[in-house]
DNA sequence: CTGAAAGCGCTTACAG
DNA sequence: CTGAAAGCGCTTACAG
């Protein structure tokens, strides 16, 4: 029914072996010869079967991606982003949603979809350090966004300590006094890793600390950021900043301060994390800092790459993906 | 090196035929041997190879969708609908991003990934009306969005034409008189029909017909909408209202206002399409026509799996997605 | 370059 | 239920 490579050499009037040659690019194959073949290809609208050719390699070129959720406007544009890095090399992107992290952890130590995929790259949740003991795991795997416990795994990621000290700062240097943190979670995740650097800078300007600033929320969505703002506005004194550890929670408390009828940058100041494009169109315009996504992807997939075709340094990467602060109305209106 | 079928079966004491059949939910398998056949599997750690699978039985249970781009937040929300609902049933879904027509139908025709996935669900690109001869596509289609010009397809779609209808009409009602509409196109497309839509609700109301106030727009994102916005803004009797084809639209037009200083809804009332969460949290909330999308991803689905499977009726399925329009600030503020 | 053949790991008649 | 075997469509030594 599906026409075979064996068709395309009888076709072509050659052997099986230099279609296929022709097909995976292997030299010592006249031009004369390549175009016969590529000829009976056309002809006969010939598309290789992936499975077939799978299950004889051993490599599918398929890598997944796992991500908390696709719809999350940071993950799609990421999961988006890596999709195109992957398909310049050749290479297509199984977008799994974890939707937490025993299903994650699940996919991953469930052998990979029956061997299909070629290896992983694995953005944890945020909201929970996962324990990834993963360091034994069949196929290959780059972990992205923050460092979690476990390390001596591939890992690509921003400087979240850095980056949040760079918010809060820019915050201060904004003569904002009363700086809360939206966002803040123990462990080892992003919530603790940007609660450092929003200390650091607190500290490193003068600044007292107080706990009651420090919003520990449950999630990282829009919802979440509109309740927690709620509950600052609550407080006898408050903020006259705020520093975000996502986007989102930044356009969910931007949303509570628009009902509140308080002015922004003027009553409260904003600033976010992830630079989703939702933030650059909002009114007021979304300051946050902004990780170069393109770079993220494409260092992402070529590490993994080559850690399947076992070539690169034996020693475990990591991966700095550079940021930039974009300033905008939520913070200089 | 990997754990094959045969060492399940040597381990647990049984044929290879017996594994299988468990493994399949084969009937005539006794508790004690499907017990026995299980632990071996636990034990060994053995997942199936779905590529030798795959091969054998001609079926994966992959499903392909393709979309124009998973980082804009409706075909993001989308995806994530769909693999939601391919999941329930045991399918994994490939997300293609085709950005563009042409390759788009490249992916189409191109067979299917190499024959690996069994169907597809193809969401052609909104600016312009794709030509699908993919009436003798090698595998199951599902086509969703607008109605485009070849039908013969299964579809499945809200009535544009009506909600875009209700959308106008609810302007109407506001006692708007001067309504622009921006994402207006040609062909048979998205721009085409919602005009339709919103020509009709206005020729209802016995208002003017005014080309001015339709924008054609390039594109359907936040750039397109503020741009839009701001042609209007320059008309010697600007809109009093503006049904926006897209909420992406609608946001970037939300954004012109606000530089502009207009007051929304009092000077401008705008609804949008789509109902994507950026809308809801925006301030003002965007009024828009909200499809579930719940309901769309599980019948476009199991749509797509009878066809599949080769059951449900001969004839073309049409369904027709529910929505409601969500009145919010932007228009009733 | 060719040609014949083995084998990747499954599923599936087939004979018992 | 079992057991032996064929075959899905490739890639890859192997001998020429």
């Amino acid at each position: 029914m599906a026409i075979r490579l064996s068709d395309v050499a009888a076709r072509a009037g050659v052997s099986v072996k230099t279609v296929s040659n022709v097909i995976n690019d292997y030299p010592h194959i006249t031009e004369q010869t390549r175009a016969k073949v590529e000829a009976a290809i056309a002809a006969l609208g010939y598309r290789p079967n992936v499975s077939a050719r799978s299950l004889r390699k051993g490599r599918s070129d398929f890598i997944a991606l796992a991500i908390p959720e696709m719809a999350s406007p940071y993950f799609a544009e990421l999961g988006a982003a890596i999709s195109r890095a992957a398909k310049r090399r050749g290479i297509t992107v199984l977008i799994d949603q974890t939707e937490g992290e025993a299903e994650a952890e699940k996919l991953v130590l469930d052998g990979m979809r029956g061997q299909l995929i070629d290896g992983i790259i694995f953005s944890p949740i945020t909201t929970a350090p996962t324990r990834i003991d993963l360091a034994e795991t069949a196929k290959p795997l780059v972990l992205l966004g923050e460092r979690h416990a476990g390390g001596g795994l591939d890992h690509v990621a921003v400087d979240s300590v850095q980056a949040s000290f760079d918010a809060t700062t820019h915050l201060i240097s904004l003569g904002r006094q009363r700086i809360a943190a939206i966002g803040v979670g123990g462990g080892a995740g992003t919530g603790s890793v940007r609660r450092k650097g929003y200390r650091r800078a607190l500290k490193a300007a003068g600044l007292p600390h107080d706990p009651s600033l420090e919003l520990a929320g449950t999630g990282y969505h829009r919802d979440d950021g509109a309740a927690s703002m709620r509950e600052l506005l609550t407080l006898p004194d408050p903020p006259d900043a705020v520093f975000c550890f996502n986007d989102l929670l930044a356009l969910g408390a931007l949303r509570t301060l628009a009902e509140a009828g308080l002015k922004v940058p003027d009553d409260v100041a904003v600033v976010g994390f992830d630079d989703i494009e939702d933030g650059r169109y909002h009114s007021p315009s979304l300051t946050t800092i902004s990780p170069d996504k393109e770079w993220l992807a494409d260092n992402a997939v070529a590490l993994l790459l080559d850690r399947i075709a076992g070539t690169g340094e034996a020693a475990r990467c990591d991966l700095t993906v550079p940021y930039t602060l974009q300033i905008r109305e939520s913070t200089c209106g």
